[in-house]
RNA sequence: GGGCGGGUAGCUCAGUUGGGAGAGCAUCGGCCUUACAAGCCGAGGGUCACAGGUUCAAGCCCUGUUCCGCCUACCA
């Protein structure tokens, strides 16, 4: 008997901690730098330092690890390489929020002390997240940790930031940037969002000089109309060909300012005249450069009116439009307003609305690196995953615009840039100067701005494995084997990643790029705290164990489609945790200490079945992982575990384990069944790591740790041998002479208790033979007390009939039948067969079906007609039968 | 405006060269059968969004319509 006894259900909570204290102490997702084996890398999206686990971390997490563990189980050298992201402005306000709250303030503090005291907070609350992705059970080389702001990280940024800019790819310049009057920085194009809002169109009638006609514009925004310096016509637009007037009085500010023509202009939208206001519009400002118009600033970086808007200085934004309408009714020159809708665009951290403000900042001339981005793709030398992205991918880098990479606050890597104050010369360098090269001065300021964070982590393929240092861990691991992310960061990260390692590294950062969905909730709403929808995965896993919610997110994670989440899927996933527990307890309860290999002497049939579908599914599962296709693998195991090898190979085998079966080796049936389990709990390892590792360990023939042994493969012969046609067709009778027993018992409501005997009418030999020689399993399996293999003969009076290929089978149910009963339930089993037989009769009556369908499918065809014939003919007799019975 | 994805059982979804519509959960019926009631056995349930087309054959391929979701864009 066996060595030991498990409780009777899996309890997570005390286990995973048990192991990964065990797996980190062990150091056994420590990457090796030398390449003698096949290396895996991948390098994880760092999460935000501030941040805590959500939904999305957790399905990337468990993505991930299961690569990094099926990699490990298959051999390779893995690195996964962990860390963190300094997140500039979302740190930042974080810190501020907390000076806030003890009424103090950056500007007080100053710039090196709230640095410091950014720095205090990220060591203090940063390894939060770190430890959420441990209890997910990340598998990363926590050795090798970094963040985006270590020194030799920081170091890469500057290095890149002066080649860039010594190559003329990074330049400073006064244009037109997205501002945020709350963050007070300027953001890149992407860090954006466009949300579509309801506003007004109001027109405006700006005079001619001298006069009470001009010409109406319409403005969304007619508090910038304090800043216009022209107003433009297209110059095709028939309306205008002959005005006679150049100049129109701008309202309120009461300015003459020029009309200009342009083509930008739609003629057909309103009245085809167009106020310009360069400084507070990204069109405006080009128009403006080509008429060479005055740039006006009217609204502040704070979002208030300047000096420039005249008696509206000191207005917030929102006031001074108020303002501006009224003035401009009472003045009798607002001809109408009319609702609108149009997009907006607001802060991606603060949702404030964004200013389009002129402001001097440095760009990344993204074109000539977007290029080398494109070309990789399509060449194959990445592969994005489902490719589908792709096309997303290219069309956002094909229409690519510079990228502003300058940010006003002071959490990030300070521009290594400095100005002379003396000659305003501008030095861009690696190392602080000394002094000016232009006149020896010393009076150098440097760059106050820093740089976008995702400027940082477009290097992280490479910076955290010691660029710009030639390093062993680059040569080992670069390019890395894939990047696991959501598609919302496609642009942000990856496309800027893969510009910068190409340009930097002259390869690709990564081979693969396999872009997961979102997780969204149960009715498929994204998940956000203004919703409250939000669930936490740490209290999933409080509550259901990490295995069960990773394994919920892996079945979940089909290719191109949202995870809906909710906790009852997870509950459901904890019942397969539970199975495969319970499955490993009885097979601990017959294994003794010794077990440790297969024996192929004497099998049963069973045991034959067992090991030829554990053959396919290694096969499939392997394949699935291979093209991540989580959702397959999550299932095939799933399905095999419990409907193959709890429902019917453990069930199978008992007579044998109980010794009830004397013509079985139980000796050959034990080790069959401890080496499925074994093999299933390698396959699960990946997807399951606690519970996999918690009974490996209590596992016969196992040595330490499951992480250190190896994926079940088909490489061997043996898997060949094992794979028995035969043997999965004689299971496939089997089972259906017990379905069919089975089906009579429900159908009939007969107490399970209750035994039966039964019959079997055929003179298929082959049914008949493994009828006779795997009696007992079909005994055990469906309760009978006795079952006879004759010739069809006389029907007994007294039984139910269950029909299947090659023979009927008669449940004796003496005193207990209800000839009614048994015609209703044999009427439905023959119209279920009708109704099959009808369409497969068209087939074979349609000529060109005959002629024109493949010859296999043919024959498949008039076969399935032939057993459906049989079938019925069995069904119609024994309803015959049944009905005069029931009259007699 | 452009692009992408989706509409299959009550719910969530699978369906890999076109050839017998599936799973989980939920529902109904029967069971504490010595691994598991977090379980076992059985059953019911679908015009595969709609309309055409190609084909011997369409959930799958093509065209159009419609609804939903997402991404993207400087029409004031």
């Amino acid at each position: 008997m066996g060595s030991v006894i498990l409780d009777k259900s899996y309890q997570p909570d005390e286990v995973e901690k048990r192991w990964y204290d065990f797996w980190e102490k062990e150091q056994l997702f420590a990457a090796s730098e030398n390449k003698t084996q096949k290396t895996y890398s991948i390098v994880i999206p760092p999460p935000n330092v501030t941040g805590v686990l959500h939904m999305g971390h957790a399905l990337n997490i468990t993505l991930q690890d299961i690569l990094c563990r099926y990699r490990r189980l298959k051999g390779d050298n893995v690195l996964w390489m962990p860390g963190t992201d300094h997140a500039g402005i979302a740190t930042q306000n974080v810190v501020e929020k907390m000076l806030a709250s003890k009424n103090t303030h950056r500007h007080q503090l100053g710039r090196e002390k709230f640095i410091e005291a950014v720095w205090q907070w990220k060591e203090k609350y940063g390894s939060a997240i770190i430890n959420q992705l441990k209890r997910m059970g990340a598998s990363c080389d926590w050795q090798r940790e970094r963040f985006t702001m270590d020194e030799g990280l920081s170091l890469a940024v500057r290095k890149v930031f002066v080649q860039l800019y010594n190559e003329g790819l990074i330049y400073r310049g006064k244009y037109i940037i997205n501002w945020c009057p709350r963050c007070h920085t300027a953001l890149a194009d992407l860090e954006v969002d466009h949300d579509e809002v309801n506003g007004n169109l109001y027109h405006i009638r700006y005079p001619y000089p001298n006069s009470t006609k001009g010409l109406i514009i319409a403005t969304t925004r007619p508090e910038t109309m304090l800043g216009d310096t022209a107003m433009a016509v297209n110059p095709n637009d028939n309306r205008y060909v002959g005005l006679k007037n150049n100049t129109v009085i701008l309202p309120l500010m009461n300015k003459e300012i020029p009309i200009i023509k342009d083509e930008y202009v739609d003629m057909s939208f309103g009245t085809g005249a167009l106020k310009i206001t360069p400084a507070h519009d990204p069109n405006d400002f080009e128009i403006g450069l080509r008429h060479k118009l005055p740039s006006i600033v009217v609204i502040g970086d704070d979002g208030k009116m300047t000096s420039e808007a005249g008696k509206y200085q000191g207005l917030d934004r929102t006031e001074c439009r108020k303002a501006v309408v009224k003035d401009l009714e009472e003045q009798g020159l607002l001809v109408k307003i009319e609702p609108h809708m149009h997009s907006i665009g607001h802060c991606y951290r603060c949702k404030t609305i964004i200013e389009p403000n002129l402001s001097e900042q440095w760009f990344v001339k993204a074109k000539p690196l977007a290029e080398k981005a494109i070309a990789a793709v399509k060449s194959g030398e990445t592969k994005i995953i489902p490719d589908t992205w792709a096309n997303t991918y290219f069309d956002w880098l094909e229409n690519i615009r510079d990228w502003c990479i300058s940010r006003q606050i002071w959490w990030g890597h300070q521009i290594p840039a400095w100005t002379c104050t003396t000659c305003n010369e501008l030095i861009v360098s690696m190392d602080t100067p000394t002094s000016c090269t232009a006149c020896d001065s010393t009076q150098l300021v440097q760059e106050s701005d820093v740089l976008d964070t995702w400027f940082s982590s477009a290097l992280w393929p490479f910076s955290t494995m010691g660029w710009p240092e030639k390093t062993p861990l680059l040569k080992c691991f670069y390019p890395t084997s894939v990047l696991v992310t959501g598609f919302d960061i496609l642009f942000f990260w990856v496309a800027r990643m893969m510009m910068m390692g190409l340009h930097f590294m002259d390869d690709v950062p990564f081979k693969d790029v396999y872009v997961h969905a979102l997780v969204r909730d149960e009715d498929g709403k994204k998940m956000s705290k203004s919703k409250g929808n939000v669930i936490d995965p740490i209290t999933i896993i409080d509550n259901y164990g990490t295995d069960a919610f990773r394994f919920t997110l892996a079945a979940f994670a089909a290719q191109g489609r949202d995870v809906k989440m909710s906790e009852k899927r997870v509950e459901g996933y904890r019942h397969f945790v539970n199975k495969l527990w319970n499955a490993a307890r009885f097979a601990l309860m017959h294994l003794g200490e010794e077990q440790k290999e297969l024996i192929l002497k004497d099998l049963s049939l069973p045991d034959k079945w067992i090991l030829s579908r554990l053959y396919s599914i290694i096969d499939s599962v392997t394949d699935a992982l291979e093209e991540y296709r989580f959702n397959d693998a999550a299932s095939t195991i799933y399905n095999f575990v419990w409907h193959e090898f709890c429902d019917w190979y453990l069930e199978a085998i008992k007579p044998i384990l109980y010794e009830k079966d004397k013509k079985g080796c139980r000796t050959s049936t034990m080790s069959v069944m401890w080496r499925v389990l074994h093999d299933i709990l390698i396959m699960l390892h990946p997807f399951m790591p606690f519970v996999t590792e918690e009974i490996w360990h209590k596992f016969p023939g196992t040595e330490d740790s499951i992480l250190k042994t190896a994926f079940p493969a088909n490489e061997e012969s043996k898997a060949k041998k094992l794979k028995n046609k035969d043997a999965e067709v004689e299971m496939e009778i089997i089972e259906k002479v017990i379905t069919g027993i089975r089906n009579i018992r429900g159908e009939m409501n007969i107490n399970p208790s209750l035994s039966l005997t039964a019959a079997i009418h055929t003179i298929d030999s082959q049914i008949t033979e493994i009828v006779d020689r795997y009696e007992n399993i079909i005994l055990d399996l469906a309760k009978l007390e006795s079952l006879t293999v004759t010739d069809p003969q006389e029907r007994p009076k007294f039984a139910a009939a269950a029909v299947i290929d090659g023979a009927s089978i008669f449940v004796s149910l003496e005193g207990i039948i209800d000839f009614e009963k048994e015609a209703g339930r044999l009427e439905k089993e023959l119209e279920k067969l009708d109704n099959e037989l009808s369409t497969i009769t068209k087939k074979l009556n349609n000529d060109s079906f005959i002629t024109k369908a493949p010859d296999d499918v043919v024959k498949k065809v008039k076969k399935k007609y032939l057993a459906l014939i049989e079938k019925q003919d069995k069904l119609k007799t024994n309803l015959d039968k049944t009905r005069s019975f029931a009259n007699n």
